[in-house]
RNA sequence: GGCGGCAUAGCCAAGUGGCAAGGCAGAGGUCUGCAAAACCUCUAUACCCCGGUUCGAAUCCGGGUGCCGCCUCCA
């Protein structure tokens, strides 16, 4: 049983599908006007985690993740540099596609576009049309939001308390100041598509119920996105899919908590922002995703360059005591059982990630498995081999820790002599060289090679083996 | 102003009624030519404050305080 936390009904609830064994999963996706940021990143890695524990559940997952690809940021955008609109956004969905790859978030199993669905939009504003609850005016068409009771249940927010609140300014075509537009009227010059209002087009929130409808149909087991799509996109949406179908679009409404960046909000408009892009030179893919998944999706992140390397050292330990425990193992050492221990491990790791995606608690149980490993002799076979379920798992799931260990640090190193201008050729002269001081005794000059080496932020380590090489990430 | 959320060690972060996970950082010890790594031990008499419920609360209830977010495009 997976329990997931209701934004609706502000509490845990146990995951039971429309259909049984089938999930139907929306996600609000990007507005590709800029590249992304960590925030962005954030979302696409919980929800990555989720459609990847319930296929791991044996649910049968349709999961749908949204490209909005018009909007009137993105033909601002576009103006600015004095392009088509498409081009900037061809450009922006090859860039956040890249993203996701780096950061080993899966694809859905379809990503449709704005652009590409405006007759089921068209279709969708004419049924709210009919229905008495949207006018047209002046081009554009609004919805009337109230003409559904409840709406507010979603982002707890009552109409008239919205309207003393309110800060925007009146627009005089709407007939209430909280209506809000299903299409947008365009000039002749401006971007737009034909429709029977005339031409112009979608508003931003009837997108993600006309495509959500047209993959998954009227009702949603879960539809999810970042915690500021609450109010008013998702509300939004939901109101309009109630007031044309009677289905309030989805059972289950989930949200994920803000990056920040010294406890304040990351976000486009206020500049404070840090892309993937940027991220990627710098950071093993994996140090950012454990980094994104080590505080709870709903809580808030706050992100710094510090967490995520000190993420990255203690993925570094992880793959050197395996691959420490996996050399022991081929040398015939035996080591300790403990396959009680690391079944127990395994238990909590699977069944705190049931219990609302608790990823901390998971990442955890990971750790502790270290302590089997390190501990005196080690393990022995029938204890790895459990482990390595583990890690299996948590590959399939957190789609991290299930790295062979020698890929792991292999990918690390290269990476670390690039940038640190030592080619691996001299640090091995130089190992050598110590080798034979050491062997002399003479360990004046031993120890001023270590000096050395350590500027470049190299370690020797003297291990009954021979020089072993480790590097101060 | 309205609504929502959060407050756990130096830092990050679990824990939702019964001895306070885990990671990072730090201290001491074992080991070592010296180190490092690893291992062992230690690092919150205690979970923002004040009341209450209970045999028992970080955990439930009431009241404060502080921080954050939404109410406007935003993941």
């Amino acid at each position: 049983m997976i329990r997931l936390r209701n934004t609706l009904t502000q509490s845990k609830e146990a995951l039971t599908p429309l259909e049984p064994g089938r999930v139907r999963l929306y996600v609000c996706g990007v507005t590709v006007y800029d590249h992304c940021h960590i925030g962005h990143g954030r979302v696409m890695v919980a929800f990555d985690v989720l459609s990847r524990l319930l296929r791991h559940e044996g649910l049968k997952t349709f999961y749908v993740r949204n490209i909005t690809d018009i909007d009137d940021k993105i033909l601002e955008r576009a103006g600015d540099k004095g392009i088509p609109y498409e081009r900037l956004t061809e450009g922006m969905i090859e860039s956040f596609q890249g993203d996701m790859a780096w950061l080993g978030v899966q694809p859905p199993d379809v990503e449709p576009r704005a652009t590409e669905h405006i007759q089921e939009m068209v279709a969708l504003i004419e049924r709210l049309l009919v229905k008495g609850v949207a006018y047209e005016a002046g081009g554009d068409v609004y919805f009337r939001v109230r003409s559904v009771p409840d709406f507010g249940a979603l982002s707890k927010k009552e109409l008239d308390e919205l309207i003393a609140g309110s800060r925007v300014e009146v627009n005089p075509k709407k007939r209430d100041p909280l209506d809000f537009v299903l299409w947008k009227a365009a000039s002749d010059t401006d971007a737009g598509f034909p429709s029977p209002f005339g031409k112009g087009r979608p508003g931003w929130h009837i997108e993600c119920s006309a495509m959500a409808m047209r993959y998954l149909g009227d009702l949603l087991d879960i539809h999810g996105g970042g915690e500021d799509l609450v109010f008013p996109h998702h509300e939004n949406e939901r109101a309009q899919t109630l007031a044309a179908t009677g289905k309030p679009l989805a059972n289950l409404w989930m949200h994920v908590g803000f990056v920040t960046m010294k406890d304040v909000k990351m976000s486009k408009s206020l500049g404070n922002t840090v892309y993937l892009r940027d991220l990627k030179a710098s950071y093993h893919p994996e140090a950012l995703r454990v980094a994104l998944l080590s505080t709870h999706y709903r809580s808030p992140l706050d992100f710094s360059f510090e967490l995520v390397e000190n993420t990255g050292r203690a993925l570094y330990r992880f793959y050197l005591a395996r691959a420490r425990q996996e050399a022991r193992l081929r040398s015939g050492q035996g080591g300790k059982g403990r396959t009680k221990e690391a079944r127990a491990l395994k238990e909590e790791f699977l069944g705190s990630l049931k219990d609302d995606l608790n990823t901390p608690r998971a990442i955890g149980a990971i750790f502790k498995t270290l302590g089997l490993l390190q501990e005196k002799p080690g393990v022995d076979e029938e204890t790895y081999k459990e482990l390595l379920g583990l890690y299996k798992e948590a590959d399939e799931i957190l789609g991290a820790f299930g790295l062979e260990p020698c890929a792991f640090l292999e990918r690390i190193e290269s990476a670390f002599f690039k940038e640190k201008r030592l080619d691996q050729g001299t640090l091995q002269e130089l190992v050598r060289a110590r080798e034979l001081a050491r062997g002399q005794k003479d360990f004046q000059r031993a120890d001023a090679i270590r000096e050395q080496v350590k500027g470049y932020g190299v370690l020797l380590e003297d291990t009954p083996e021979g020089t072993l090489v480790r590097l101060d990430v």
